[in-house]
DNA sequence: CGTTATTGCGCAATGT
DNA sequence: CACATTGCGCAATAAC
């Protein structure tokens, strides 16, 4: 519940330099005049060994082109990472969220079948209690009234 | 295992300007290491309106004092925030695996409540056809011979 | 008021 | 090469 949809302003940062841009997209170009502007290109550019004689690149195991922040290119895929991290750490929350409903729907289902089993069993403690009646009855050689009558009465059959 | 003593550089910037602070060395992976001394000390903090009398300060909406990246205090927050988040993403996440892990509890005991279910309402349904079984027998004037010892072989009485 | 906790966000390294 | 994940720092704000 915090939209800090308010600065229209994009300060990204890192190595060493900063630059402020309007979230306005299209124009990725970075103005920083409004505030105390500051700019730092990255230098250090290892010349690469492979393109010099304007040929191919084979398995250049090239360090790291320094990134230029001022690219288009460079913008594009940061704003296209930032869209993808966005996603992910959606999907995280939602799928979290959804764990935990889940836990809620099966603790609830886990209620439903203590219930149903304590009912079965009471169930059948009773039938069980009329097994052991009857067979007293018989052994006694007695014959009581009803006594399937109220077992069915019991089991609803 | 969460405390790390801090390796390496850090680079505070915000409202346009961006500082690098290198706390101890050694950058092990991070591509600073040959960047050019770069610091900047930018300060444009507007004057305090409630202090210039030095006195007291009411209900003052002051805007924000772009605190200094310089200051130890500063770093100090930041460094103690940064903690804080750290462990608080670290306790969310352990959460989420908690709660995964709940999930996979509550279906394990779900099954054995299932399993449960089944046999009492097996155990049930064979007490049930017993007892029809006798109560035709009854109403047929028989007298079947071990009725009463199969249901209690089958229920383990 | 100050401190910690939580959250959204961007960057970069790394995984797929 | 594109997108996805992850660790990390910053800042705003909630919570204490």
């Amino acid at each position: 519940m915090s939209r800090p949809s308010q600065p229209k302003i994009n300060i990204t940062e890192h190595n060493g330099v900063s630059v402020i841009q309007t979230q306005a997209h299209a124009s990725s170009s970075s103005l920083l005049g409004a505030v105390g502007g500051l700019q730092q290109v990255p230098q250090l550019v290892p010349a690469n060994p492979s393109s010099a004689g304007g040929k191919a690149l084979p398995p250049s195991k090239m360090k790291k082109p320094p990134a230029d922040k001022e690219s288009d290119e460079y913008r594009q895929r940061r704003e296209r990472n930032n869209l993808a991290v966005k996603k992910s750490r959606m999907r995280s929350k939602q799928k979290a969220m959804d764990t935990q409903q889940r836990v809620n729907e099966l603790k609830e289902e886990n209620e439903r079948l203590e219930a149903k089993i304590k009912l079965l069993s009471k169930e059948l403690s009773v039938l069980k209690d009329l097994f052991l009646e009857h067979a007293h009855n018989l052994a006694d050689n007695v014959q009581p009234p009803s006594v399937v009558d109220d077992l069915c009465t019991t089991c609803g059959v």
